[in-house]
RNA sequence: GGGCGAUUAACUCAGCUGGUCAGAGUGCUUCCCUUACAAGGAAGAGGUCGGGAGUUCGAAUCUCUCAUCGCCCA
């Protein structure tokens, strides 16, 4: 342990790189598949590949860290499995941002060009993110990190749709789907989010044939009238009873369509009168079926309108579509009026524009059979979510679940394995390989969801459907850490892909992540920009800081309100441990190795004071993680080392250290070391770099690196409550002593004396650690014992039926004494209330458990003897 | 409209199986550059645990209800 003396502060700089390039070296990260060790695995939620690094990504893999970097520790083949998606649209309508701005439109070029372009432009920036982990301290096995659209987990993709094709759950369909006008591109409902938008409802007439009626309708979006085929009212409302069979000429168009009658219709809404549009509403889509009405399309896939409209409007984008067709209308008469309207409008998260809802030809998945066996594992407890609650959001989307649309009119991505026949596009191949004469078929232009990609993840990441040694050794996986954001799109689709191809859950347990918002609630993201670059932070605070600062303040499943004050947390932190790491080793002796057997000898009450801590510390650092409450875990390393170690055990042992007893000295000194190296192991997972950095200074010569070190074991002997009891005294003594110096602004250097009137045992105990006393509270014990007169003037304190004296002579304000001695005089009596009645209650000393009846008998006695003192005591003042 | 969650000190939050004077960090006040650390040390002020009701010997904790805020779904 002759390592050069530690820095007075520590900096991050100089260590991250180099022992995350150790660790590299030394294959610390990799897993072996052969290994007879148990597996604990895990795979990264996989980023897209073109992203970059955000706080929820610091947040997310942290949290993977330290369970990965735990179970390593503990012994078992710890086995995490990074890499990327390729993010279908996301990256899809970057390349053609980026194409545009050489002034290449996506329309001039072929697929193969365009996609040459995706694939440079993936090589380019795809290995950003993988760095930035890198940076972040993650240690994933970077030999088997896995792209969604290599080789062979694109086999793996396609197989699984012919598979499901085969089973028929998988079909094609002409219906309504969510339109991105953006991508020009269906997506699924859960990739359209809702706003409230305020609008306005039109009133419009339109005259019924025949007659010189008219009926009025109200509608939001008076652009989609010129796709009406019928008018609705409800079949009750006599209003318009008369009318229903009758026709209206639709203005504008001078179509003739049907007036009906439908149940459908709220005579409430509006006028009770609907205009239907079943080609580009969804309600107005299944009235269509029913009644049989004609689907007319009025648009293209950019949602200007097309030909089906008369010619004035053709082309024109859907909002000059819109304030048209009100001008027109109001030219003739047939603007009856505008409100205010406040409805809630459906917008592409991609596009950031309002859906369409635009008849298309889809592949559609059937997910009722899918799902059953994934509700169940939930239900069964084979599957927890960490918070519980997560459950019924999941139960109530799985038991609700709707065919999934997997198709997307795109280029970037896994195309769809099916090709039409040239001769006879009725006639359908399916297969992973594709035809084996391709010049006669067409091979169906889409591509897939990207979720029907990851949901394979688990699985897609090994060789499967290939079985081998990986597939069989790490699935399924053990915990699964992602944002509940996406507890729908792939969490709850793996489950159903887990037992559907492997018989088996993919993972144990899964872990939802807080979401990060800042100062003023709103939820980190990059159009609001205010998201800081966690780049900036390691730079600032150090990567362990941030890692643990980020870690303390992330409740389990609430919100983090982030800012990055709260990271001064984290860094004071680490500085404070790297500093009585240096204290420490300060005060080695010259040459001599510590006896590390003398943690085992007899021990002072100190030593084995902080020993018992320790082991407490451990005992509730791994329920807390293994309870998946991290913050709570980092609080318990955070509050033994500052409050326990430092605070107390440090001060007491500097008496050990600067004192003329060498075996005292020695034992103290074999107890810090092994309180730090439990200190380093402990906080390893957390703060990666600092620590391995602190143990290659602590470390025994026989030991490894810290990342593959064992976990410190719990001794339960060494906790020990009487041990506590007797330590908490003195350090309630001390504090004590050093309340009145503080109150009576006795100064530092002045040392005051005590008298104490007390039992002859709380004697003995003084007098044993009256060096501790005088070192920690600057007071020289002058006299103890049960007729100790009370000098005058003195400052007092009542400690455990101690009274304490401190004879400070002209320093005292009776005033202040007066007043601390009534508080507490108050306190006490309140306190005393409750107890009496408590224990008057005869409910309460007959059904309470024993031993909370004595606790109670036990205060009584011990406050009435306080209050008592504290009252002689003012009587006197 | 349905579901989920939150409400504890000035601020941000812990508080597990109901029981041991309701805790932390930040901020604030006072003192201290004491030879590990001023990114530090010592002491201190500050709370009818959102309102109401109930269960219980006992509720911040369990139940109901109301209010406010947030999220998800339709």
């Amino acid at each position: 342990m002759s390592t050069p003396l530690l820095e007075k502060q520590y900096n991050p700089g100089n260590v991250e790189d180099r022992w995350y390039s150790h660790w590299m070296d030394n294959n610390y990260f990799h897993a072996n598949s052969e290994s007879k060790k148990y597996p604990y695995t895990i795979v990264i939620p996989p980023p897209n590949v073109t992203g970059m690094l955000t706080m929820g990504h610091v947040l997310n893999n942290t949290i993977q860290d330290i369970l990965i970097r735990k179970a390593r520790m503990e012994g078992k083949e710890a086995c995490w499995i990074p890499g990327t998606d390729h993010a279908s649209i996301a990256t899809e309508s970057k390349v053609v941002k980026m194409l545009q701005e050489k002034g290449i439109q996506k329309k001039d070029i072929s697929r193969d060009e365009f996609i040459n372009h995706a694939w440079e432009w993936k090589e380019k920036y795809g290995g950003i993110i993988i760095n930035q982990l890198k940076k972040l301290g993650c240690s994933c096995d970077w030999e088997r990190e896995r792209f969604t659209m290599d080789e062979g987990y694109t086999k793996s993709v396609l197989h699984t749709f012919v598979k499901l094709y085969e089973k028929g759950l998988i079909y094609r369909g002409h219906r309504l789907v969510n339109w991105c006008p953006v991508s020009k591109s269906a997506i699924s409902d859960e990739e359209v989010f809702h706003r409230e938008i305020n609008g306005h409802l039109w009133h419009f007439r339109y005259p019924v044939l025949d007659s010189e009626e008219t009926l009025i309708v109200a509608t939001t979006r008076p652009e989609t009238m010129l796709g009406d085929t019928a008018v609705a009212v409800h079949p009750d409302d006599e209003r318009y009873k008369d009318l229903v069979g009758k026709k209206v000429k639709l203005p504008l168009v001078g179509r003739e369509i049907p007036i009906i009658a439908d149940e459908y219709v709220d005579p409430e809404f509006g006028t009770g009168c609907v205009k239907i549009t079943p080609a580009h509403d969804p309600n107005d889509f299944s009235m269509g079926e029913k009644h049989n009405l004609d689907f007319i399309n009025i648009m293209k896939n950019d949602a200007s309108l097309n030909n089906n409209v008369p010619e004035k409007y053709q082309s024109l984008t859907r909002e000059k579509a819109r304030k048209q067709v009100i001008a027109d209308l109001s030219d003739q008469g047939l603007l009856v009026k505008t409100e205010d309207y406040v409805n809630n409008v459906g917008y592409s998260e991609r596009g950031d524009v309002p859906i369409e809802f635009y008849m298309s030809e889809q592949w559609y998945l059937k997910m009722t059979e899918l799902a059953q066996p994934a509700i169940k594992a939930v239900k069964d407890g084979k599957i927890t979510f960490h918070p519980k609650h997560w459950d019924k959001t999941y139960y109530h989307w799985m038991e609700n679940i709707k065919d999934w649309c997997i198709s997307r009119q795109l280029w970037w991505g896994h195309r769809i394995p099916v090709w039409y026949h040239k001769d006879d596009p009725t006639n359908i191949h399916v297969s992973v390989d594709g035809p084996t004469d391709p010049e006669n078929w067409n091979q169906d232009s889409d591509v897939l969801d990207t979720w029907a990609s990851s949901w394979l993840w688990p699985m897609g990441v090994h060789s499967w459907p290939i079985e081998d040694k990986d597939l069989s050794k790490f699935y399924p996986t053990d915990t699964l850490v992602t944002g509940p954001d996406i507890i729908f799109f792939w969490v709850a689709r793996m489950i159903m892909t887990g037992y559907e191809y492997m018989g088996e859950l993919p993972f144990k347990d899964v872990y939802f992540t807080s979401i990060l918002r800042d100062e003023t609630g709103k939820k980190f993201s990059k159009s609001l920009g205010n998201s800081p670059d966690p780049f900036d932070l390691f730079d600032e605070y150090g990567t362990d800081a941030v890692r643990f600062g980020t870690m303390l303040m992330a409740p389990q499943g609430l919100d983090v309100l982030f800012t990055k004050d709260r990271l001064d947390i984290g860094r004071n932190f680490m500085n404070k441990l790297w500093n009585a790491c240096r204290f420490v080793q300060m005060n080695l002796p010259d040459g001599k190795s510590i006896d590390n057997s003398l943690v085992n000898s007899e021990l002072d009450l100190p030593e084995k004071w902080i020993l018992s801590r320790l082991n407490q510390a451990i005992k509730n650092y791994n329920r807390q993680l293994d309870r998946f409450h991290f913050n709570e875990a980092a609080k318990v390393i955070y509050d033994f080392t500052w409050n326990d170690f430092c605070d107390w055990y440090i001060e007491i042992a500097k008496t050990r250290f600067y004192g003329d007893d060498e075996l005292l000295a020695n034992k103290a000194c074999a107890v810090s070391i092994e309180v730090i190296r439990t200190i380093l192991a402990l906080l390893h997972p957390y703060a990666p770099f600092m620590t391995e950095e602190l143990w290659s200074h602590f470390k025994k010569e026989s030991d490894n690196d810290l990342i593959v070190s064992p976990w410190p074991e719990l001794d339960e002997n060494f906790i020990d409550g009487g041990i506590n009891t007797d330590m908490a005294l003195l350090q309630e003594v001390i504090s004590s002593i050093r309340s009145i110096r503080s109150r009576m602004n006795v100064p530092p250097s002045k040392e005051a004396e005590l008298f104490v009137r007390c039992t002859s045992k709380q004697t003995k105990f003084l007098e044993k650690y009256a060096h501790f006393i005088h070192t920690l509270a600057r007071v020289k014990l002058m006299e103890t014992g049960s007729n100790i007169d009370r000098p005058d003037p003195a400052a007092t304190a009542v400690v455990k039926g101690m009274e304490l004296y401190l004879p400070l002579g002209g320093v005292i304000d009776l005033d202040k004494e007066r007043a601390r001695l009534n508080k507490r005089k108050k306190e006490i009596e309140k306190l005393l209330i409750g107890i009496q009645n408590k224990l008057n209650n005869d409910h309460f000393t007959k059904r309470a458990p024993q031993h909370i009846v004595d606790h109670e008998k036990t205060k009584l006695n011990d406050l009435t003897d306080e209050l008592k003192k504290v009252e002689d005591n003012l009587e006197i003042l």
